[in-house]
DNA sequence: TAGAAATGTACGATGAATAATACATTTACT
DNA sequence: AGTAAATGTATTATTCATCGTACATTTCTA
């Protein structure tokens, strides 16, 4: 489906922000050249996403980006972290979509350091806001922490509050993010397209001891959650060099409306 | 195409280490029901991934995922941010791919705090390393900055090198991760598929006057770039939170190739 | 008011992707 | 040795996306 292709490349441009509410896209006979395909393809990508809401096509002017209702969105301060969770938490539910003990896969195993035998609690949960999920959430822990709380505390409470309950003291972590595409599980579990773009974040706490305690496999939906950091310039003895900033306004964002009709762009 | 589409995703779905080398993956029966496709489309599927080196078929035990020539891999500490930065130029080298001055669009004003009038240039550069295209950088600075450098300059130089040569007090910065799919022009720059998934960052840099002087867009394969930020645990007088690493041991990744063939998954 | 540049509408030809089905072959396990 | 579960191979029918083309309509602009 070349079709579908061009407006999932659109809508992730528009949603994205790359294209800015108020902006005119090329015209048909445009883009069907750009992208090697006849008009009556672009046409159907096109009118798949006016369907979306997306656009508005008026003829004699063009397709235009519409304004996006801009669905509440979350930020993810790196520097103030704790807080922000912790912030999260309490305005977004939690469902619970799978529990339960099983033998981790080589990776986690290695990630965690864990003994070869030694089992894991595995549960997957989705978070939403005001009934929009936002993330999917895999985690494992090793058994002999995750006996320390129940199925229902994971709905209720954070994962690290309950290590922390658990007599666990957490002293690092490490965090990786990347890129995937949605498969048809989670995209069904986050309401998105399968092969959307996901964030993708990976996170390994380990306690004072060094071992493993949590092994987080997370997934965001990027129109509804971005991470943010802020960075301060500091003086070294070597030079000058990056540091994170730790107050950070990082508030759930307030984008205000931009409007600002676009006409030419990319001027080559 | 559906194949297609479901190649995309398996490959995904290897790339980023979801499936593990060794593993073995769904029949074609279950993956043509779980798809809702027939046998034939995930055969087209499965010969793709075969033919892409991703995995092995087997008549009678089925289809296995090989290993990885583990692309060498650049990680970008959010930590010791400079450090890494430098040594990334070193050791990539750039081609530019676009230069000129250009009126901005809305919101690279916006986030630059621009008047309405000022003009910005605009460049565009692909970073690769051993001639490996990784990362696809589209940078707008204020026309008034962008005089003291040339056109050759951003091809030795990293940029924030360019600006504090500039006279230019940088003094914090706003990074914010999100992930995207790559449109055709992207995609041919960085050597994937349209519609691939990147990691996408943007980051607006300000002076100690508060005012933009660097606007960047940048996009990553997540196959050879990713982000890892190290934290650790610090006692505040409200309770505990999160503070970023200082240290932080970013080496470009040394991956061991791990081994562990692996069968039974997700016992449901 | 004429022209250019958009989108809207329609139709038929073509072809590639998919589906459905059947059967062969390899491998592991009981 | 037999069975189950994989992949390999083959054939046919059909659907559906795509293409190419032509023409109508709306809108802005010179």
């Amino acid at each position: 489906m070349k079709a579908h292709r061009i407006f999932l490349l659109l809508k992730d441009a528009i949603l994205s922000g790359r294209m800015e509410p108020g902006e005119k896209l090329p015209g048909e006979l445009k883009l069907a050249e750009r992208h090697r395909v006849s008009r009556v393809t672009v046409r159907r990508a096109l009118q798949a996403l006016r369907e979306a809401g997306l656009v508005a096509r008026r003829p004699g002017i063009g397709t235009l980006v519409l304004e996006q209702p801009l669905d509440a969105r979350l930020t993810a301060s790196v520097s103030n972290l704790l807080p922000n969770m912790v912030r999260m938490s309490e305005a977004s539910d939690v469902r619970l979509l799978e529990f339960g003990y099983v033998e981790p896969t080589g990776v986690v195993r290695e990630r965690l350091g864990l003994a070869s035998d030694e089992r894991v609690q595995r549960s997957i949960r989705v978070r939403s806001m005001n009934g929009k999920p936002f993330s999917h959430l895999v985690t494992h822990v090793p058994a002999r922490i995750a006996l320390n709380y129940n199925e229902a505390d994971l709905a209720d409470t954070p994962l690290f509050v309950l290590l922390e309950r658990s007599g666990v003291r957490v002293s690092q972590a490490t965090q990786t993010i990347s890129a995937v595409l949605a498969d048809q599980e989670v995209a069904q579990a986050l309401e998105v397209a399968v092969g959307s773009p996901l964030i993708a974040l990976t996170r390994v706490v380990c306690d004072q001891d060094g071992r493993g305690v949590e092994h987080l496999d997370a997934l965001y939906r990027p129109d509804r959650y971005r991470f943010q950091i802020e960075l301060n310039r500091a003086q070294g003895e070597a030079g000058h060099y990056w540091e994170p900033r730790e107050e950070a306004g990082g508030e759930t964002a307030k984008r205000k409306a931009r409007r600002t009709p676009k006409g030419s762009r990319r001027p080559s």
